[in-house]
DNA sequence: ACCAACAAACTACCATGGTAGTATTACCAC
DNA sequence: GTGGTAATACTACCATGGTAGTTTGTTGGT
């Protein structure tokens, strides 16, 4: 039973994650200071975040003596595409060109991101193709 | 001075302000029937959204008679931007291609999307050149 | 045996999005 | 003018993300 992050992942809560996918059995300590440099939060608010993440089902934790190690129980390839389908659907009614068609506007791209970009078409075409 | 959008936008806000993008000067009545189909919310509900949104100054009224007219005070192409923006950044530390990568693996894209969006790279590419 | 350090637990706030009930006001029809 | 209708205003509530202080417990040093 995969729980609820469709999308109401906050942002602490997300950077949270990405750290945990990083190093997984990272105990609070060492997720409080992989957010330091970004945000100043004091260590307290860093365990109450994982524990109010872990009564959600995002995170887990082993005991290892008197020490919690947390470990992310949703991937990041889910919660990336959740949240990005999410939004393509919020936003754009679902039409991804228009999606990406703003994202290009949005930023300035580069030109070797362009490039990646086309190869990423490519490569979907050939694969939708070979089905 | 423009509001603080950059995403703190709720799922509710965001489609009053598709529907107010769409029907400019429209009465509380109006949103709530446009949103009617897809969320049965209570006309006061709608009422409240609006006041708390033009407090944040999303959205502004004039009257006409004793009924308010609300106009979207923020542009759709602004906040589609911002809010793209804000995910791009928030989910894939930048990186254009790996947020576009995993939006191509959210969902079946068909081989017309696909075309559309070669269109877009090389009009971006070709844009580029220009510059 | 005691104390300092540290880790987790508990508790408490605040802001905000979302939801809606009740109160008030203005207008219209009779 | 009286009652109904429809609009806004006010108020209240809940959930949740985010933040952090205080308390309690464990551990290691001296």
């Amino acid at each position: 039973m995969k729980p609820n992050l469709h999308h109401r992942l906050g942002d602490l809560q997300l950077r949270i994650l990405q750290v945990l996918w990083e190093r997984p059995d990272a105990p609070v300590g060492t997720v409080h200071e992989a957010l330091k440099p970004e945000r100043d939060l004091a260590y307290t608010t860093v365990a109450t975040m994982l524990r109010k993440m872990e009564a959600r089902g995002l995170v887990s934790h082993r005991e290892e003596g008197r020490t919690f190690l947390y470990q992310a129980r949703v991937a990041a390839e889910e919660v990336n595409r959740s949240v990005g389908a999410h939004l393509v659907e919020r936003l754009f009614e679902g039409s991804l060109a228009d999606a990406v068609s703003h994202l290009l506007t949005s930023r300035e791209v580069s030109a070797s991101e362009l490039d990646q970009l086309e190869k990423l078409i490519k490569d979907a075409k050939r694969k939708r193709r070979t089905l």
